[in-house]
DNA sequence: TAATGTAGAGTTTTT
DNA sequence: CTCTACATTA
């Protein structure tokens, strides 16, 4: 056990802990994989069987790594047979062996989001319903909400409390919406996101035969990001660890920031009354970042009232303080970041992989990848619309689902449109109004009833049986050949190919190409199956192809990059250099949290995973004025920056800003664009105050290569080349002290001597 | 039924 | 501004 000298005392008595309730607490950077990973590698060389074994996590990439690192610990073939994987994959494959205690078939389909809202869309129409007042993303997180409560269908109507929100909101038959929508699901043999826990639970608590098969199985339950967990998964694991109490949960709760999503803070909070006996581990030396950073997130989270008691610290070394940037627009914030990256990596050379960019919404990365472009630096964005998500995606994989399950009501709607057969709204709406008035799904419908009856005319009804005729050949295909050959030949047969190859833009060769790397994904898969002697069906590709998130998919060329993502997105890595965009009231704290107290506190959260993510350096950078959807809006800076204690920070102009009073906040028409150059006097002053490195007004046009030029920070130099145009203009110069580096001259200042 | 235009909405989103 | 979803027209 020579590993166990590889940790600390903490991280060490937290490994040793095997039997029992106990919780580890785990602040930002403070080795969490590594105590679990070597805390299952503990485990099984105390003799503990594998198979005895269930470690949950939340994304199927946190899964895989750590199912990596156990194997490099244990080998293989014990790994091989640990239960590990996400809540949902995990209780998905639970629910397939265990279908029939519940109604479903084993290949139930497992419906998106988008799958979801759709469903609830048709509902609303059905009823009837202003989708303007009901809301089908509002609707859609009432009912998923109530689902992560245990709330049923049938409750939710008696429950006095939700009705009553739901009636005051002018929404009083969201109830309704709910059933109906219950119903589908169950009538297309379908589950969404939310129903893998709700049935979890349902199974565990109405069969005593599964309850106890399940309870005895998993001996030993780990749960990492335990914060993130909602009730509908806490109970699942009270249930599953009822019997030996062998469960051993980690997290952070400084990095709980899902709550918007149902996760329950009080769940981590509250674990210690849940489980009396439970050790408490706590582990509080950061192995990541300088003291600079750890004491600054530690001064921001201070802020927060609800908190577990901990004290994070670091014996790195002090790094330097966390500069701020204050820019004129979101522009020149974006300018910023590329020429004090670009400058740092001239510097460094430690690879543009060792930066990130981080924000607060997704709308901020515009202005911030054309700076990155302007000055030539690679980068990648992660989020926004995830490979899955993709129509051709999810058209080719709507012909998939109904290969396997024909009474899926979302992917018949999606397959029957298109490619165009001659099949529209109106047939589709007959078909749709019948099944709902008979609790049918839309494939019984086609093939059960007489569609004369309904309305649908001759040639529309053979175009129908032409469609029934072709899915009755995949369902053929799909039992019968791999799940690449058979995810080709529908591919083709399904018109979807072709329909894609005859589009010769640049969007169709895109989705041309998509399709083609879905399908080499299933190549790769049945090749890796066969390898591994498991089924390589198609059913067994698509058992959780709707689990899988693009960060499962990460397909990275070689060239490093700068990576930009929503803070959100960046939780559980780590950068070197890490610069926090938008730190700005009302973006960040964003608007929708600044009123009620828990919200903002998960903002600051938030805050907290931002400032953690760097390894050596830290920035902030807000704007006076920001473009928000074509209008230009002043801005104040955010009460985060206030909050970090100033010793931590190199912001010279902090005092200036905290005596002003607040600017009245107001939009301005993009009309008048005098009203962005021209800030309040008092902001103006302190621009004046040098520190500051954005500056656009400087006269480079004097500078030739080989003039001597002076620069505020660097020194005295030599320009040895010029390139671009005003205003890029790039000159690279050779400093006296610190050597060459490569300056944007509209913020560089040079001056001429 | 299919294509084309226009209105409206637009935090964060592991699954 | 920019995407998407629906409605109108051909």
């Amino acid at each position: 056990m020579e590993f166990l000298n590889e940790l600390n005392d903490a991280q060490r008595e937290a490994v040793l802990h095997v039997n029992g309730p106990n919780m580890i607490i785990a602040g930002a950077g403070s080795g969490k994989t590594r105590v679990l990973t070597y805390k299952i590698a503990y485990m099984i060389s105390q003799g503990i069987d594998p198979f005895n074994i269930l470690s949950l996590t939340f994304t199927n990439k946190a899964a895989r790594e750590m199912k990596e690192r156990v194997s490099s610990k244990i080998g293989s073939g014990n790994a091989r047979n640990l239960w590990m994987g996400t809540f949902h994959s995990v209780f998905a494959k639970i629910l397939r062996i265990e279908h029939s205690k519940i109604g479903y078939p084993a290949n139930f389909t497992i419906y998106d989001s988008d799958d979801s809202k759709s469903l609830i869309k048709t509902i609303l129409k059905e009823f009837s319903l202003d989708p303007k007042i009901y809301k089908p993303n509002l609707v859609y997180s009432r009912i998923s909400s109530a689902k992560n409560n245990l709330i049923s269908a049938e409750a939710y109507e008696k429950n006095t409390t939700i009705v009553g929100d739901d009636a005051r909101s002018n929404k009083p038959l969201i109830y309704k919406v709910y059933q109906s929508y219950q119903n589908r699901c169950f009538a297309a043999g379908a589950m969404d996101f939310d129903d893998l826990l709700y049935k979890m639970n349902i199974l565990l608590r109405d069969d005593a035969q599964a309850l106890v098969k399940y309870q005895s199985k998993f001996k030993y339950i780990l749960v990492d990001e335990f914060q993130d967990t909602n009730f509908s998964q806490l109970t699942i694991l009270k249930r599953l660890a009822a019997k030996f109490e062998n469960i051993c949960v980690v997290g952070d709760d400084a990095q709980s920031i899902y709550a918007f999503r149902g996760a329950n803070i009080e769940n981590i909070l509250n674990f210690k009354k849940m489980y009396t006996d439970t050790a408490v581990y706590k582990l509080e030396q950061n192995y990541r970042s300088t003291q600079y950073i750890v004491n600054a997130a530690n001064s921001i989270i201070k802020h927060n009232s609800e908190q577990l008691k901990k004290e994070v610290w670091t014996s790195n070394v002090e790094g330097e303080k966390i500069k701020v940037f204050r820019t004129n627009s979101d522009n020149e914030e974006a300018a910023a970041i590329a020429n004090e990256l670009f400058s740092l990596e001239m510097r460094n050379h430690s690879g543009y992989d060792s930066y990130a960019i981080l924000y607060r919404t997704n709308a901020q990365s515009r202005a911030l990848e054309e700076a990155l472009r302007r000055s030539n630096i690679p980068y990648r964005i992660y989020g926004g619309l995830s490979f899955y998500h993709r129509k051709e995606i999810k058209d080719l994989l709507a012909y998939y689902r109904l290969a396997l399950n024909q009474k899926d009501e979302e992917a018949f709607k999606r397959a029957v449109n298109y490619p165009a057969r001659g099949i529209g709204k109106t047939t589709i709406d007959k078909i749709l109004l019948t099944a709902a008035s008979n609790n049918m799904s839309l494939w019984e419908v086609v093939t059960n009833s007489n569609l004369r009856n309904i309305g649908i005319a001759n040639a529309t009804m053979n175009k129908l049986l032409g469609f029934i005729e072709l899915i009755h050949s995949f369902k053929a295909i799909a039992e019968n050949l791999t799940s690449f050959e058979a995810g080709e030949k529908i591919a083709a047969s399904s018109g979807l190919l072709k329909e894609l190859y005859s589009d010769k833009s640049v969007e169709g060769l895109n989705r041309y190409e998509n399709i083609q790397e879905l399908i080499s994904g299933l190549k790769d898969f049945t090749e890796n199956q066969k390898e591994q002697g498991l089924d390589n069906k198609l059913a067994d590709f698509m058992n959780d192809v709707a689990l899988l998130t693009d960060q499962d998919n990460e397909s990275d060329d070689d060239i490093v990059k700068v990576t930009l993502m929503t803070i959100h997105a960046s939780k559980g890595l780590e950068f070197p250099y890490v610069f926090v965009a938008g730190l700005e009231e009302n973006l960040f704290p964003s608007q929708l949290s600044i009123n009620s107290r828990s919200d903002l506190e998960e903002e600051r959260r938030l805050f907290y995973v931002a400032i953690t993510r760097a390894m050596n350096r830290a920035y902030l950078s807000f704007a006076l004025t920001r473009f928000k959807w074509g209008n230009l809006n002043h801005c104040e800076p955010s009460r985060f920056i206030e909050e970090i204690d100033a010793r931590y920070l190199d912001y010279p102009e902090m005092e200036l800003f905290k005596s002003k009073p607040s600017i009245p906040k107001k939009t301005i028409p993009l009309k008048k664009p005098t009203a962005a150059f021209d800030p309040p006097t008092r902001l103006k002053k302190v621009s004046d105050s040098q520190k500051v490195s954005i500056h656009t007004d400087s006269d480079n046009s004097k500078l030739f290569v080989g003039a001597e030029v002076e620069h505020l920070r660097f020194g005295k130099g030599k320009i040895t080349k010029l390139e671009g145009v005003s205003p890029n203009k790039k000159a690279t110069v050779v400093f006296n002290n610190i050597g060459e580096k490569q300056l944007l001259l509209k913020f560089a200042k040079l001056k001429l001597l």
